[in-house]
DNA sequence: CATTAAATATCGGTT
DNA sequence: AACCGATGTTTAATG
């Protein structure tokens, strides 16, 4: 690939101060050619769908992403305030509406203020609407600082370490791990309580079943792997034995009383060697 | 507040196609503003904490928060490819750097494409640090195509409705929705499983246990709401009767069946009236 | 489409 | 700082 074709993918179109009109042409014009479209600016935020929200003016961060994601972003959290899941279609449009609208009929009675909004009635809507479920974000700016529209490529994927699957490959190149003589028989092995992470057998032939967890643990692994146990047990004959071996890093001191409750084990192990 | 007061507090700064030294400055001087930072360019992404990630070079979105928290966005997905929590520290440097050291030993052996990278050798890094766990993001851009600083004000919070607050409290207002003759006792009662949602009794004076789901569970919920019957049934005298109620909008098949078999209830309730 | 469980889950509250 | 449970969790795997 030469460098001039890499130019026609790589750019960055950015309004600043934009009117309203003009920002909601930049906005159309972007998620049309399919860019990251980022708006910064004061805005109201209404969510409605599996919940619903509302969140009053303020200056906030929105990136419309070409998969149909929406996100809100204030300069707080790593969570978005508000957002949309890919899947979404994009709207933008720029209207004559009532300043006077978003605001609670109180601060309408309190009076006063009202003088200031009175002569900004041009509100840039953005609306990201899904179905299955339906749901629906509403931002309004009465003010947009900048738009950007961004173009470029990204082929490569996230090489990712140190998760559960890394443990359980850890755990099956080398069962001694888990105690001498264990014999792994499958992975994912299913029951009526759903699919064990590891099941085979100890030295003494006795069933076991491993839950894997990369990361210090609760009570939720303790009854997930009591679920497993007991959904074994039915499965197989009622005289057999079945282990159960919670496999973790470390474990909370109420989820260690549990396991010893219910006569389960625990081994500690990392995802990765240290 | 007067217009120009407003002024001061919100503004947007940005640069296109900066050298990565204006680059590195102006990143540097947002950060110090405690601004939220945008980069948009070519880069590479390193990742290592409780998991370690490589991301190999392409183009991507990355902000940094005034609260620490950083996030790398691709133009997929609604979650940032890597990111850091807030309470970390942002740093930022420029630097000559070796343009092959990025690239693996079977690219160096492969020879040919080498020359096209010759000629870049600044680097422009992202590090976002913090302890407690030890984690470290590395960002290393070789080109940026826009930075921005954006200030400005957001007082508000979020009000949302339809959580599991809104059901505890439905239930609460109105305790016949459970069953007629429910008497909640307590909220948030703790039991050596954990606290239960709501703790009561029926019109036979019997012990009810309930626990609340926003929307339709699974097989988890119902571990959940056993552990708490059980420890209820232990702290109180062996003799009682522990009736256990799962209430939600509506439970998977498994679920359902996990409920029969271990003699707890169920009841259809939404967070909000229809 | 529903179901199931993982995740660098994140986030808030409490101890 | 550890622990615990909710989340508009999101995401991927699987039937």
């Amino acid at each position: 690939m030469t460098h001039s074709q890499q130019d026609q993918e790589l750019h960055a179109v950015t309004l600043e101060q934009p009117t309203l009109a003009a920002a909601c042409d930049a906005i159309a014009d972007g998620i049309d050619r399919e860019a990251l479209v980022t708006v910064f600016g004061r805005c109201t935020v209404e969510y409605d769908g599996r919940a619903s929200s509302t969140l009053d003016a303020g200056d906030r961060h929105v990136m419309l992403k070409p998969d149909g994601a929406a996100l809100v972003h204030t300069d707080e959290g790593q969570q978005p305030v508000n957002w949309q899941p890919p899947g979404c279609d994009h709207e933008v449009f720029c209207e004559q509406r009532d300043a006077d609208a978003d605001r609670s009929d109180a601060a309408e009675t309190a009076g006063g203020t009202a003088t200031e909004t009175e002569t900004e009635t041009e509100i840039l809507t953005l609306e990201s609407v899904r179905s299955t479920p339906d749901e629906r974000l509403l931002v309004r700016f009465r003010n947009v600082l900048q738009v950007s529209a961004f173009s470029g490529t990204d082929e490569t994927e996230l090489a990712l370490s140190g998760t559960e699957e890394d443990l359980r490959q850890r755990l099956l190149d080398e069962p001694d791990l888990l105690e001498p003589g264990f014999t792994p028989l499958a992975t994912e092995r299913d029951t009526a309580a759903g699919a064990i992470d590891i099941y085979g057998e100890d030295d003494a032939g006795r069933t076991v079943v491993v839950e894997l967890k990369r990361r210090r643990v609760g009570p939720d692994a303790v009854s997930q792997l009591r679920r497993y146990v007991d959904a074994l047990g039915r499965d197989l004959h009622a005289d057999t034995t079945v282990r159960g071996i919670l496999v973790a890093p470390s474990v909370t001191d109420r989820a260690k009383r549990l396991l010893t409750e219910h006569g389960l084990e625990f081994i500690s192990l990392e995802p990765t060697a240290a």
